[in-house]
This record gives C-alpha cells, sequence and structure tokens, in this order.
RNA sequence: GGAGAGAUGGCCGAGCGGCUGAAGGCGACGGUUUGCUAAACCGUUGUACGGGGUAAACCCGUACCGAGGGUUCGAAUCCCUCUCUCUCCGCCA
C-alpha cells in the first residue's frame, strides 16, 4: 500500500509512477479524499478536547454538589456535530484506504519502461542448453513413459490441472525439495519454516493478493484461503511487529504446497506438470531494513541461481519491465530454465522486491536501537524454486535415448544412490 | 462437538465509572557509586494519527487496556456481538 504521506509530499513522482506501469493518474484525486478528511478529522478533534475539558468540570461540580446543567447542554450540542464528522472522516478514510489497497507498487527506478513480456531484458545466462542426437521427449511423454507420472489418474481424483507421481519421480520431487531447503538453510542462511498453508484474508491483504486477485486462489467453505506461495505466511509473520534494525535482515524459507486456480490461464500449458492447481515450491523470504533490501535483492537472486548451477542446468536471468511486474513488486527478476523439449526458456523463479509496499499493508516496521522513529521495513521474496518446474527440468534435460534419466549428481545423495530412472 | 475460565504496556500483574496512558514488580536503557564484576541508588522507558516546527530534537491535541458496537456529561472499569487463548470431557492424524 502507498504512503498518503508520501503521495502527499511527492505527487509528480507517484503520478509517473502509475504511468509507467501503464496506469492512469491517481494523486489529484486521493489528495482532495485526503485533504478533506484531514479537515474533518482535526475539526472533530478540536471538538473533542472541548468535551473531554467539560466532562471534566461536570465531574467537579457534580462533586461538589453543584448544577452543571448549562455545560452538559452545550457538551450535547457539541456530541451531535462531532458524530457527523466522525462518521464523515471515517467514510472518507474507509474510501482512501480502499483506493490505496488497489494500486501496485511504483516500479523502481532501474525497471526497463515497457507494455508488456517482450520489454524485459536479459540480464545473463548461465551453462549450456545440452545438445542431443535424438529429439528431446517432453517431460510428460518421459514420465508417462516411465509409467511413474500419471495425469489420467490425477483426472480421476481432482480434474485438470493435477498429476499423480509414483516412485522414483515421487522421490525425485522429494529430493528436490530437500535438496533446495538444505542448500538454502545451510550456506544460504535461511531459517527453515514450516508455515500453515490455510490462511485468513488478511494475510492476503498484506502480501498484496487481496483485494484484486481474489479468482486466483482456492477458498474453504469456513473463509479460510489456500496459498498460492509460502511468500503469504513467511512475509506475514512480521505482520504488525516492530523489529530492531540489528535483528535485519530476517532470512526464512519454506517448502510448501502452493494453490492456484489459473483462473485467467485456461487453454494455456494445458500438457503437463509446467502449470497445477497444486505444485511444491521452496520458498525465501527476506526482511529488511530500507537500505539494506537492494543488496539482499541481488543476494537472494544469486541464492536461487545457486540451485541450478549446482543442478547442472541452464539457464538465464531476465529483468521484468513496468508492464510485466507483479503487483506488489518494484522490481523482479526472473529465472528461466532451459527445456529441451520446449527449446526455450520457461520460468523456475520469480525474485522481488516490495520495498516498503507490503510492509505498509500489514504495518511492519523497524527501528533503529534507542530511535524513536519506527520506519515500514522492506520484504523480499523469491522462488528458489518451483520444485515442480524443477522436475521437469530435470527430466527433459537429463534424458537419454531411451526414455531414462540420469539423476543429477547433486541428487543422488536424495534418491539413495540411484543413478539412472528407468522404467 | 459439550462445559467452564480468561484477554491490560517488552514481560508479569493491579485496577471503586471521573484524579489511570494506566499502580507495583521484572526487564531494557542512561547516570551515580565501584579497582573489575556483582550489588545499591536516581532517572528514563508504548504506538498511531492530526496540528505546530525547514528538518531532527521537541511541543500541543486525539485515539488505543483482544476487535467492533452501545449506555453515559464522562468507560480499561457497565451492556451486546465477534475473535482468540487456556482448562476439563468427547472425538481424532
Amino acid at each position: 500500500m502507498h504512503d498518503i504521506k508520501f503521495i502527499r509530499e511527492n505527487p509528480e513522482a507517484f503520478d509517473a509512477g502509475l504511468k509507467r506501469r501503464g496506469l492512469e493518474v491517481r494523486s489529484a484525486e486521493l489528495l482532495a479524499i485526503d485533504a478533506e478528511r484531514r479537515r474533518l478529522m482535526s475539526e472533530a478533534q478540536e471538538i473533542q478536547a472541548r468535551r473531554n475539558k467539560a466532562a471534566k468540570e461536570i465531574g467537579a461540580i457534580k462533586s461538589k454538589g453543584g448544577d452543571a446543567s448549562a455545560i452538559m447542554a452545550q457538551v450535547a450540542a457539541d456530541k451531535e456535530e462531532e458524530e457527523l464528522k466522525d462518521a464523515a472522516a471515517k467514510i472518507l478514510n474507509l474510501d482512501l484506504e480502499n483506493a490505496l489497497l488497489e494500486i501496485p507498487n511504483l516500479p523502481a527506478s532501474d525497471v526497463p519502461d515497457g507494455k508488456d513480456e517482450t520489454k524485459n531484458k536479459l540480464l545473463r545466462t548461465s551453462g549450456e542448453p545440452p545438445s542431443f542426437d535424438f529429439k528431446p521427449k517432453a517431460h510428460d511423454e518421459l514420465g508417462v513413459g516411465l509409467g511413474l507420472m500419471d495425469f489420467d489418474a490425477a483426472a480421476k481424483l481432482s480434474g485438470a490441472r493435477f498429476v499423480v507421481l509414483k516412485g522414483a519421480l515421487a522421490r525425485l520431487e522429494r529430493a528436490l525439495g530437500a535438496f533446495m531447503l538444505n542448500l538454502h538453510t545451510g550456506t544460504n542462511g535461511y531459517l527453515e519454516v514450516n508455515p500453515p498453508v490455510l490462511v485468513k484474508d488478511t494475510a492476503l491483504y498484506g502480501t498484496g493478493q487481496l483485494p484484486k486477485f481474489g479468482d486466483d486462489l482456492f477458498r474453504t467453505e469456513q473463509g479460510h484461503w489456500m496459498i498460492p506461495t509460502a511468500e503469504v505466511p513467511l512475509t506475514n509473520l512480521v505482520s504488525g511487529e516492530i523489529l530492531d534494525d540489528a535483528k535485519l535482515p530476517i532470512r526464512m524459507t519454506a517448502l510448501t504446497n502452493c494453490f492456484r486456480s489459473e483462473a485467467g490461464a485456461a487453454g494455456k500449458d494445458t500438457r503437463g506438470m509446467i502449470r497445477q492447481h497444486q505444485f511444491q515450491k521452496v520458498e525465501l523470504v527476506s526482511i529488511t531494513t530500507p537500505e539494506q533490501s537492494e543488496e539482499e535483492h541481488n543476494r537472494m537472486l544469486n541464492c536461487a541461481e545457486e540451485v541450478l548451477k549446482r543442478l547442472g542446468l541452464a539457464y538465464r536471468v531476465i529483468t521484468l519491465c513496468t508492464g510485466d511486474m507483479g503487483f506488489s513488486a518494484r522490481k523482479t527478476y526472473d529465472i528461466e530454465v532451459w527445456l529441451p523439449a520446449q527449446n526455450a526458456y520457461r520460468e523456475i523463479s520469480s525474485c522481488s522486491n516490495c520495498g516498503e509496499f507490503q510492509a505498509l499493508r500489514m504495518k511492519a516496521r523497524c527501528r533503529k536501537a534507542g530511535e524513536k522513529t519506527t520506519r515500514p521495513v522492506h520484504t523480499l521474496n523469491g522462488s528458489g524454486l518451483a520444485v515442480g518446474r524443477t522436475l521437469v527440468a530435470v527430466l527433459e534435460n537429463y534424458q537419454q535415448a531411451d526414455g531414462s534419466i540420469v539423476v543429477p549428481e547433486a541428487l543422488k545423495h536424495y534418491m539413495g544412490g540411484l543413478e539412472v530412472i528407468k522404467p
């Protein structure tokens, strides 16, 4: 959420940021509401101060057995007026908040401008796509061929966009999750967290999925929402807190299932495991001071890249342009892994710096020891990595002509020493 | 699911409808004392919003004692609703 004070002091910068996102300018409209609401608030407060004083006088007079009816009449009139102003101010406060909640974060100055993904900027590539002396198969063909990946069974149980993994592939997914978690909790220094995957509205408002994107989520009959990413519970862990600057950055990681309705993706990636309603993901979340967040963003990106390097997978990193960034982000790097069967790089991680945007929504602040003023923290999140898509990448990149899969060196230990997955 | 108890500041804990932003204790911070440590003593110690101040410091006002309503000239204190926590019973991975 945006700080109305910032908009008050920097209306042109605010509008310029919205324009870069391809949106209409809003500062004039917001500031008009703001001015009116502040006027009403201070008027109501003045009356309240008067009433508080009068109430004390009444108490004093009555305790001496005197007659306070004159003051009481005045107070009654004041009260009526105050209630009117209060009610009006309350409505405007809500109007303002609702408007602010629906406005996305402003892009950082170094984010490339552009309407859509065609304007994203390549940052670097790493590794060589493998060459095959046969036509590489798609991961779903490989998995089904091995008899260890079953979309029909999943459809029977749950419908489209689900999968059943068995045997060595089920284990491979577990191995990938464990491998990533070990890397991040070990050398990368993240704290492992096992959070709920069902959360309340407030958590989703905090990270920005609500109020605008409820359609992308699953909701239980009891009113819980299923998390679309562990970013939601992990980041909201600091909601409402005032953290000591010295304790930052806080780095957390979690392996969870993620649930997405894929409402807007009808017909997209219908084959295979690329786009599922339920998938596993290892998430990285950092909570930092405002000064630290940019450096932390790069660090996080490196942590995610390290997973692919150790798995020996080719990838590239791109900086998303203003038009392709998510709602809460001020800057985002995507990592795309090479998929031989698609002959293309496909997204496997997204690392975003949200600046103070989420912190303002969830009232997460920090403070230097000994200082009075609090500041909103900065929040960052990134996939490290999407486990399901990593499994897809391993299958396609490590496939052999006979349809068997070589287990990457880094995973052998997790696979109980298994070298090759074959039927 | 049934029955009961509770929710107060960083923590513990008191609180008659007005003198309570909130006693007391602990912790933390600053200081005095001290060869060092310990101890003792003194002081400070919430957040947000609005206004003032170029800004930091600071000053004024308002709100907040789980949340939201209500009663009252006046509510942490009375009433209603909700949420959460705890205990016991049942069920259960």
